[in-house]
DNA sequence: CTATCAATTTAGAATCATTATAAACTGTAA
DNA sequence: TTACAGTTTATAATGATTCTAAATTGATAG
């Protein structure tokens, strides 16, 4: 669990300003023990349902987000979903998708071989195997 | 490559009328060899700028592929864009991503074997696995 | 410590894919 | 041929996200 001055020393060494607005989310998004994934609509909620504190403006939430998405410390997500969700988990990793619930839960690398795949298209290199194990309410 | 009665048939059990533009719309999309990715925007160009011919409304083009959609006929895709994408190969499959380019290009599942998953979380069932290799132009 | 300036925040407008609406039209079955 | 539910359509509405431009703030030099 980081520390704020770690957060404030990890914004300043990707080249983002430690503002107000970004440590609070920073905070947020990323004192956790396990991965975990949102979207704005999330963070705006839980930070700005808070009574007594200075709200943050949607504005500032999406720029946020895409500022840390683009410095590698968030990952975008597709989901059935018309808005858009992001991971903490910035590692490779696998996923099982429940698209009843639009629940997407972590796998571990580890956890998956993929054990036969064709050579890349011409001119391609393979840079990594994303597996996502789609589940359903056993009956 | 399916003939416009085949066309007819498959819509009408279906369940789908087979009006004048869900037929236009099913012929340019199946009548063809290969696997196709797609999106509203791809039909709306393609079929309504032959002139001579009468449009399809964009209300109408979507109201056909969500039709598709909903009835098996096709397939929804994710990728990072803000339009969505539709495959015309329904089957399982899995696919190569260049995300630099924004190009899928199908694999067949035959050609990936994955030898390893844990087991789905409780109260759920695994349903499909799919693969996605990214990859991106050699250098 | 203070001035300066670029980076950031912000409210609100703008964008754009998609969906909803409701009136006109059409395939189908009797 | 008629009747009616299913479709099409133009247009409005929606909603997530981005843009804009003005106000604010963090960093830096002096």
């Amino acid at each position: 669990m980081p520390k704020t001055n770690d957060i404030i020393n990890t914004l300043r060494s990707s080249g983002l300003r430690p503002t107000k607005q970004r440590i609070k989310i920073a905070e947020y998004l990323f004192n956790r023990e396990s991965t975990f994934h949102f979207n704005v609509e999330t963070i705006d909620k839980e930070i700005n349902s808070k009574s007594g504190e200075e709200n943050i403006s949607l504005a500032t939430i999406y720029n946020t987000v895409n500022a840390f998405k683009d410095h590698g410390h968030l990952k975008e997500v597709k989901l059935n979903n018309d808005k858009t969700f992001y991971d903490t988990n910035t590692n490779l990793h696998h996923h099982f998708y429940d698209k009843e619930e639009n629940i997407l839960t972590d796998v571990a690398a580890t956890d998956v071989h993929v054990s036969k795949i064709p050579s890349a298209p011409i001119g391609k290199k393979v840079d990594d195997i994303e597996v996502t194990i789609n589940v359903s309410r056993k009956k």
